[in-house]
DNA sequence: AAAAATAATTAACGCGCGTAAAATTTAAGT
DNA sequence: ACTTAAATTTTACGCGCGTTAATTATTTTT
């Protein structure tokens, strides 16, 4: 094997005895060419070892292979785990997945999508930041660019929208919280990046309604991606001075349910449902740390690989169909409840 | 502004009243053009926004600006944030940085590093796995591309190591636990995949010998990245034992000590070096969650900032200089004691 | 075995840009 | 204003591959 370099194509087909359209199309698309042509341009290709330059082939294609992935934050697990599943959604469909991280900044992501034009990919799987994002920047990207979003909506932009039930998902959780102890107040920031915690607060509402419950919301200040550092400080100081009306609290996301536990047990409050427990603390979202609190976080998980296969292969049928959705699709998956020691 | 798109330089050339090859030459470096040509050309730029063919400028050109950067897991934090520094000092010096993740599986460190070879990048940062990376292979691969490692160290492979001072490090947190209480036990896993993991062994050896304490090493089994798992699980067993010699646990990484925080809550011991407190752990890397542990974990920090920074530059003067260096370098950054609630 | 359908080959052009050499223009220096 | 050096333009080729049209070879059909 590798007798000699192979630098192109014209000089794989000389060496393989097939001819370079005939080549061209089996690299495109191996099925495309006779069994046994097949049979000998992968034999030949394991002797050699040659690969197409990928700029080259670009250049010259229509339609690149590449699907580009934006998430809000890599640094986030939650984001991290889900870009991993869209990642492997586009390896297992033969496309080239790059993924991006806005850095939880929302500036970033326009620049993370100018950067991906540059690329010309097939499709773009974009988790926005939601008011946050520059709706009109990505309106204008998604004319060019088939864009499915997922984890977070932007309503009427872009083919398509995977993401969670927010309102089955609280609703779960507030059921959960009634049955078993006093009903849950809400924990959340002021001014949330994220338009699923808008969504989590409204059907907060509704089921406290539903329930018969008063609700109570306690919104802190605080901006940016600490979340935990602003679970830790403001939320340590709701339960510092007692404002909470019932001893169970719902976080709108883990992160900042993770920051109250830490603030919790500096106070020296016990949390859980055991005895000896002076309060309650759910969160949502199944963050990978959540098993690991102390107590361990009580939360609602998100069918990540379900989201990430919808939203990848929605995608993948706009691009292979080469039409766009006539109508805007909203998928929206069930969450489950994740019962563990802190309510 | 945008009369009319321009299609490839060749159209960008007519409208701008500047010739292809001068324009050619601006976009691989503006300074390389007379100032008054220069201004003319970006008047022109932002009057009808071209950008050239990335495609076709990576075909042509001997070498790419593009970085390889890959990391074993971006769902570890530690990583996540590592890589963002890496990232950004890439972008800094105008370079495109494209960043990787091995997933936690040597297999795709190797898949990683041949898929960056179809970039033909000028040079890859790698953080290794260690013993379990394909050392024939990233030797293979250097060969062929400039790789600057950083994190962990593969002894004599690639250009150069950037890291921190195991060393330095673990005496800092030595030379504190016994100072302020009993001596430390060290925790870790029995086959660490990380070079690091070996070097802090040793290094807590050496630092109990001279502060004249017998050393206590608990190796629990379990592979993988499921650090807090098996901190939970096999550091609960031992805590629950009664296993540790002294009240006092130095753990290899914060991952296993977040999990063993776990499981010392789960058990009712109270960690800390308070009143009522019964166990000290420690950790080392100062992993963004430590913070808010409870209680928060005391750690060792790494200079991420400055690994990274080196690292990338480093990688840039042999690229820039197109001269491999002499002598493989190796350079160590110091840690910093991070004292918290835990130990 | 002949006819029809399918697949591969040959030949040739284009993609958008890097780059080199020669001719020309512009700027700098006495 | 004249010489020199530096920058730009003109011209032209090459990179590696996609793609097309016409031709030839192979397989399938009846």
């Amino acid at each position: 094997m590798g007798e000699k370099r192979i630098r192109n194509m014209e000089e794989f087909a000389a060496v393989s005895g097939i001819s370079r359209p005939t080549l061209s199309k089996y690299f495109n698309d191996p099925d495309s060419v006779r069994r046994t042509t097949r049979e000998r341009i992968e034999a030949a290709l394991s002797q050699y070892d040659y690969r197409p330059n990928v700029y080259a082939v670009n250049q010259n294609r229509r339609k690149t292979r590449n699907i580009g992935i934006v998430v809000p934050n890599l640094a986030d697990p939650f984001f991290s785990e889900i870009g991993r599943e869209v990642e492997l959604a586009c390896m297992a469909a033969g496309y080239s997945p790059i993924l991006l991280s806005s850095h939880g900044n929302p500036a970033q992501e326009r620049v993370n999508l100018e950067s991906l034009r540059a690329l010309k990919p097939a499709g773009v799987l974009l988790a926005p930041f939601g008011k946050a994002s520059d709706r009109a920047d990505i309106e204008r990207f998604s004319k060019d660019v088939p864009v499915v979003t997922f984890d977070a909506n932007i309503e009427g932009v872009c083919e398509a929208f995977v993401g969670t039930d927010n309102f089955q998902c609280v609703d779960l959780m507030v059921e959960y919280l009634c049955r078993s102890g006093e009903p849950p107040c809400f924990f959340e920031m002021k001014t949330p990046s994220n338009p699923n915690a808008n969504k989590r607060r409204q059907a907060y509402l509704e089921a406290m309604a539903r329930h018969g419950f008063a609700p109570h919301i306690h919104q802190v200040p605080g901006e940016g991606w600490k979340f935990e550092e602003i679970g830790a400080t403001e939320g340590g100081k709701l339960m510092a001075a007692g404002a909470f009306e019932t001893d169970t609290v719902l976080c709108s996301n883990d992160r900042l349910a993770i920051g109250m536990l830490s603030a919790a047990y500096e106070l020296g409050m016990q949390v859980g449902h055991g005895k000896g427990c002076v309060m309650r603390i759910a969160g949502q979202d199944d963050h990978p740390f959540s098993r690991y609190t102390c107590p361990p976080l009580t939360t609602i998980a998100q069918d990540y690989g379900a989201i990430a296969n919808r939203a990848a292969s929605t995608l993948f049928g706009i691009i292979e169909s080469e039409t766009r959705l006539t109508e805007r699709e909203e998928t929206l998956f069930e969450g489950t409840l994740v019962m563990r020691a802190s309510a």
